[in-house]
DNA sequence: AAAAATAAAGAAACCGTTTTCCAATGGGCT
DNA sequence: AGCCCATTGGAAAACGGTTTCTTTATTTTT
C-alpha cells in the first residue's frame, strides 16, 4: 500500500506538505504543487481513509436503521427506494453508511444497542419504518447519544429531527377524490394500520373530518399493514359498507382482493404509491409517495443537526394518483 | 470520547495491557484482565474503530455493488433480500460493508471506479446482477485489484469466485414439470433474458436439450428481461405455439397477461420464484431461488479468497414449485 | 543596510489502537 | 543460595494521516 510517506519521498518535500497540497492549503507554491500531484498521479497514491478518520477527528458515520417487525410482504420495493435514496446521499456527502435491520437487534437490550453503534463509530441514524413496539430504539432517541432522523414521525428533540408527508392532509385528499368519483356513499370502512402512533392517529383524523363533513356512517378496524387482515376485515364488512379507505396500498389489495371474490364493487383508496397497485387490475387512488426523495430529505435534516441546529420536523410532497397496469409495465 | 488510555489510567495498568485484555491474549491473570474489565465497564469504553483498522492493517471492507442497468420492476425483491443476506453476514464476521448501485457509476472510467473503491479502503467487492454490457466491472475483475464474488455468474479468476445455482438444470426442471403437466406440446416459446452470458447460455441449453428430448418445435426470443417486451413476444406468437418458458418470473407475468387478455390458456412457466407470481391468479410453476442464501454463500466464498485459497465457481440448492396467492398473503 | 514582516516548507507531535520487545517477578531446580 | 526459565506487565514503535509549531528564505519597510 502506497502512503503518504511514499509520495513525500518521490516528490522529495516532507509529508506534511503533500497533506497540505492535498487538502488545498493556500500557502503552497504552485512547483511544489505540481510536483507533489504529479508524484501522486505516478505512484496511484489513494489517502488511508482510517488515517484519515483518526487525525480529523470526526468522522460522521451513518447507521440506516429499518425496522422491518411490522412490515409485511411487498414493501421490499419501498425499502429499496429509501436505500438507494440514502446511499445517492451518502455518496454525495462523503459519508459513510452503515445499513440494519431491526431483525438483527431482537436479542439485544437497549444498552448493547447502543454501544454496538457506538463500537461502530455511528454517531448518527436515520430510521425508517419505525414501530411503535420498539421501545429500545425510541429509548436510543430520547436519550440523545446520536443524531437521529425519523423517516414517517414527527418525533422531534434537539439531536432529533423527523421528515414525513402530511399524512393528515393527504388521507383527507385521496378520501375525499375516492368519494367523489362516486355517487352516494353512507357507510365508509376505514382499514388503519396499527393503533396509535403519529402515522395512523393523524390519517385517521382525516377521515374522521371527511365523515363529519359529509355525514358518512365511519367503521374503523385496524388492519396491521397486512393484506391477509384487511381482506378479512373486508369479507367481514363488505355487505354493509359502500367504500373502503385503506391506510396501505397491502392492505387496499387485500380489499379488492376480497370484494372481487364476493362479485361486489365497492370504491377502494390505498396510500403509498407502490407498483403492485397496477397488478389488481382495478384502477385505485393512492397518496403516491416519492420515497427516495423522503430518503434524501432526512439526509439532509441529518446535515441540518450536525451543524449545530435543533431538530425539527418536515414535510414533503405527495401527489393524489391512480396507478394502472399500464404505467407499471411502462419501463 | 473516552480512549484506551483513560481506561489504562483507571484500571492502573498499561495501555497495551488493555488491548491484551480486550483482544483475548493468554499471557494476562486473572486479578488484571478483572481490574481492567470493571475499568472498561465503568467508563462505557467502546474501542476506537478507525484506530483499529489502522494499527491492524487488515480493513477487508467489502463494497455490495448492485448492476441496476439491466433490471426492471419489482427486482427490488430480490435486492432486498441480496442485501438482507449479506448485511448478516457482514453483522456475523464484523465486516464493515458499503452499498452501491450501478447508476451511480455510469459517468466514471474504470479507473475512476477503481480509484473510488480504494479510496474507501475497498478490497472486496461482491457484485449482484452484473450486465454483460458493464464492460468496466468486468475489466475491474480481470485486473484482480480486488476480490470479488459474482453472484449467478461463472466467472472466476485467482481472486474472483462466482456463487449461482445450476441454471442449466433449473431450467431443465422446471420446463419439464410444465410439459409433464399438460397434454401435447408441439411449439414452445422462450423467452430468454439478454442474449450471450451465462446465464442465458445455460439456459437456453437446457430448453434446447428437451426439444432434442421431445421433438417439439422452439422458437426463442430475447425478452430483455421486461415484463414488456415479454408481453409483446407473447402477443405475437400466442397463436402458433403452445407452451411459453419463460427466463424470469417478470417475464413470464407478461406472457400469462397477454395470453388473459387474448382469453386464451398456454402453459407458461417462470425462473426466480418471486412473490408477485402469487398475484397472477394462475399458479405457474417456477425456480424458486432463496436470494439471501445465495448472498450470504457469496460471504463466505470472499472469506475462502481471503483465506488465499484461489477463486471456484460453487452451486447452491434451488426448488422448482408453483406459487401461488395463497402461499404469499400467508404472512 | 539592517530590521521586520511575510511566505513557504519542514519537523515533530498527535489521533487511538496493536504488537513487538524488554524488564521484573517469582518458582523450581541443582 | 544461586541460576534459569516461565509468566506477566509495561515501554515504545508502528500504522498513515493532520495540524501546530519552527525554521528558512525572501520581500518589504525604515
Amino acid at each position: 500500500m502506497i502512503s503518504i510517506n511514499d509520495v513525500a519521498k518521490k516528490a522529495g518535500v516532507a509529508k506534511s506538505t503533500v497533506s497540505k497540497v492535498l487538502n488545498n492549503y493556500s500557502m503552497i507554491s504552485e512547483d511544489t504543487r505540481l510536483k507533489v500531484e504529479k508524484a501522486v498521479e505516478e505512484l496511484g497514491y489513494i489517502p488511508n481513509s482510517a488515517a484519515k478518520s483518526l487525525s480529523k477527528k470526526e468522522f460522521n458515520r451513518i447507521g440506516l436503521f429499518i425496522d422491518i417487525s411490522c412490515s409485511n410482504q411487498f414493501v421490499d420495493e419501498i425499502n429499496m427506494q429509501y436505500l438507494m435514496g440514502a446511499f445517492e446521499k451518502a455518496k454525495e456527502y462523503h459519508n459513510e453508511v452503515i445499513t440494519f435491520f431491526s431483525s438483527q437487534f431482537e436479542e439485544m437490550s437497549y444498552r448493547e444497542i447502543s454501544d454496538f453503534f457506538k463500537s461502530q463509530s455511528i454517531n448518527c441514524l436515520i430510521i425508517y419504518n419505525l414501530s411503535l413496539e420498539n421501545k429500545k430504539i425510541y429509548k436510543i432517541i430520547e436519550k440523545q447519544e446520536f443524531f437521529c432522523v425519523l423517516v414517517d414521525s414527527s418525533v422531534t428533540n434537539k439531536k432529533t429531527s423527523s421528515v414525513s408527508i402530511d399524512h393528515f392532509q393527504a388521507q383527507y385528499d385521496v378520501a375525499k377524490k375516492t368519494f367523489d368519483e362516486n355517487y352516494y356513499i353512507n357507510h365508509v370502512l376505514y382499514i388503519a394500520g396499527g393503533p396509535g402512533g403519529y402515522i395512523t392517529g393523524q390519517r385517521l383524523d382525516a377521515v374522521k373530518k371527511l365523515r363529519d363533513e359529509r355525514c358518512f356512517k365511519l367503521t374503523v378496524q385496524y388492519g396491521d399493514f397486512s393484506e391477509y387482515k384487511a381482506r378479512k376485515i373486508t369479507q367481514k364488512y363488505a355487505s354493509q359498507i359502500n367504500a373502503v379507505v385503506c391506510a396501505s396500498d397491502i392492505m387496499a389489495i387485500g380489499a379488492v382482493f376480497a370484494l372481487t371474490e364476493m362479485d361486489l364493487f365497492r370504491p377502494v383508496c390505498g396510500f403509498d404509491g407502490i407498483r403492485l397497485m397496477g397488478y389488481t387490475q382495478i384502477a385505485m387512488n393512492t397518496v403516491k409517495q416519492d420515497f427516495s426523495r423522503k430518503s434524501r430529505q432526512a439526509f439532509d435534516e441529518l446535515k441540518r443537526l450536525l451543524d449545530g441546529e435543533t431538530g425539527r420536523h418536515v414535510l414533503v410532497p405527495y401527489e393524489v394518483c391512480k396507478i394502472n397496469y399500464a404505467d407499471v409495465i411502462q419501463t
